[in-house]
DNA sequence: CATGAATGAGACTTCATTCAT
DNA sequence: GATGAATGAAGTCTCATTCAT
């Protein structure tokens, strides 16, 4: 079981103090994110972390305050916002059919990478304040970001005039509840999906005639 | 504070013994539902919920073998899984663009009546496995249920052929991870996204000449 | 050794909920100020304390918040400051040749039955600020009292005029920290003292003659 | 506040190994008075008093071999029993009425000079046996000292027959307990009392006639 | 049925002390 | 000499659970 073994016990401890000293934080730090998956933030106990890192408890508060900064230095630390933001603000103007299929699956591969901290995120957001106010910012920010390229893509003529925020929350929550579910969700269906829609031509046909 | 009054303490207590045990036991589960939802289920004591429901931790014991217990008769007499059933297995052989807006709405508003316990099924997903697996078990029926649906309308030459089960997780997901974020979705647009795509006419048509 | 043994192990314990729990309370404030006195308020455990009352630590936390406010419970409910008042306030217009004495031994009389609560005073007056100002507070109370007792024998020509409240002090003074370094005050010493000072007759006659 | 800055940063640090290794055990001693003063004995930790004096927690111990150790030195080392004792073993065959104001203001700004240290005295006098039994004793030969004089001025026949001890306890206890609780003592008021008592002339002459 | 006193295990945290560097 | 990483014991406090009344 995960607990069971030490985290990294493999990986080469380096020699000099100062280096040791960072190694072990590090090392720190790996553990409390693996049992906070397994376990969740409240369910990890000091104990667990610390004998996951192969540490004494006492250790831990001497490179954290407590329990919470050490949560804290893991959203600091291990977290993807800067990754999310280069990934989500790049998009250059090229079509939407050929950028959205990459936008999705970098995406899915952002949370892929790092899928204990996302879990970690959906599990504890409501305990902790501080997780679930970086959690809303995170989607907001996203949000936006998708959307305000959808509507550049508007601007050219490729798509038409729609609800782009909408739609940038749709292409996201799927990615993200799949992953957080454990579903796996094809960025290449998806965005076929969102991009022509599901009605028949034929329909699409009559409806505009319709109109 | 939802946690510094009692839960329905004006409802009327009823006469009888084996009518005002019942309510007892009601009070105790409307008391830990608001409970949990305020503080999580691990930060929920016992005394928390019994003073919630104005009551005395021995008696929790009386009406529930322990906490676990507690938790799992609320997953089983609070939560929603049979209107779900009852929501998506309904539809008609009606059209998809009548019956989608009505699903999703439905959907929405189901999610909203149970807002607490969404919320809750989300938080502590992590840490209690068998309301992980619960979780997990309706994700996938809801999302079969509504792919069946949209199948037939694929069949009737309605709808296109197309990932069903992907278009019944990107419904679902958008409207479930917007009720978690507090993020509003609005159901039409929703649908008319998911129905007609985003493409630009013009595109659709080079699209489809260019095949 | 006193901390080796139950407190009060050997008084009757009563019978019925109500009282036995009162009973119980009652038990762990003594218990508490023992353990205080043997081991100074930050020395004594909740282990110790609970052990010397014959509970688990557990349980202290049912009656108490926490370890101040033991600590607090025991300033105001095991305090003397009433029988100080009532001892300092009365003295009626006696002569002070007759209620000095009275009032010394009264009040080295009513230091020695609260001897352990005056040696945690002065033990932790610096560590525990709350105990530490109630300690000034009375010091200063007991003081102003006592001078004003003086001044009314000066008023009658029994007394000379004085710094009272120099008089006052140098009193309670003697007594408190007599008490507090286990040294004995004779009353009566100390009262002849400053009734008729130490200086000869004789020279008393050729100071007053010299003048 | 005091604990934040380093003590004494500013005096000059002497070249040499062996000046510059006693000059840090001096910093230490005065990082670790400020510290207890502040903080109590059992309040200030190592690496409080290290912090003050400017060095790491390891080094405490190259110098002291555990804090017990420390607070002996600081005793032993900043203690003023030596001056105690010239001052009170010192009154030559001059009067009371000259000498016993010397002495008293001499006490008094002995004290003073050493408030830190009395505060300390009083503060740890119950957790620290080895301070408590260093107080008592102290205590009991300044009295005896005081005493001693007394008794010569009675031989004189400068003082009439008394109670020496007690007279000696009551000048030094006034003064002590004064510093202590911060009650300012006037010592010329304080030797007055003593000399000539509070009495009326005319009861005086009374008391005396009537005998 | 109902109470709440009582328990015991375990959580987080602090801190004097040691020791490899 | 000097550092600060590391330890381990202990301390305060919480809480699910039991049980006599």
């Amino acid at each position: 079981m995960l607990s069971k073994r030490l985290i990294n016990e493999g990986s080469p401890v380096p020699t000099g103090r100062r280096a040791k000293a960072r190694w072990r934080r590090e090392r720190l730090l790996d553990a409390a994110l693996a049992t906070f998956v397994d376990k969740g933030i409240d369910g990890a106990t000091v104990k667990d972390i610390t004998a996951a890192a192969g540490v004494t408890q006492g250790l831990l508060y001497h490179y954290f305050d407590d329990k919470d900064a050490l949560v804290q230095a893991i959203l600091e630390e291990r977290g993807f916002l800067p990754e999310l933001r280069r990934l989500l603000a790049d998009p250059p103007g090229r079509p939407a059919a050929v950028v959205l299929p990459e936008l999705v699956a970098g995406f899915r591969r952002l949370l892929a990478d790092h899928a204990e901290l996302v879990t970690l995120f959906f599990a504890a957001g409501r305990a902790n304040p501080a997780v679930r106010a970086g959690l809303q910012a995170l989607v907001a920010e996203g949000q936006q970001l998708l959307a305000d390229y959808l509507a550049t893509r508007v601007a050219t003529g490729e798509l038409r005039p729609h609800h782009t925020r909408t739609a940038a929350q749709l292409l996201l929550s799927t990615v993200a509840l799949g992953q957080v579910t454990g579903t796996e969700v094809d960025p290449a269906a998806l965005v076929d999906l969102v991009l022509h829609g599901v009605t028949a031509p034929d329909e699409h046909a009559r409806a505009r005639g319709g109109r």
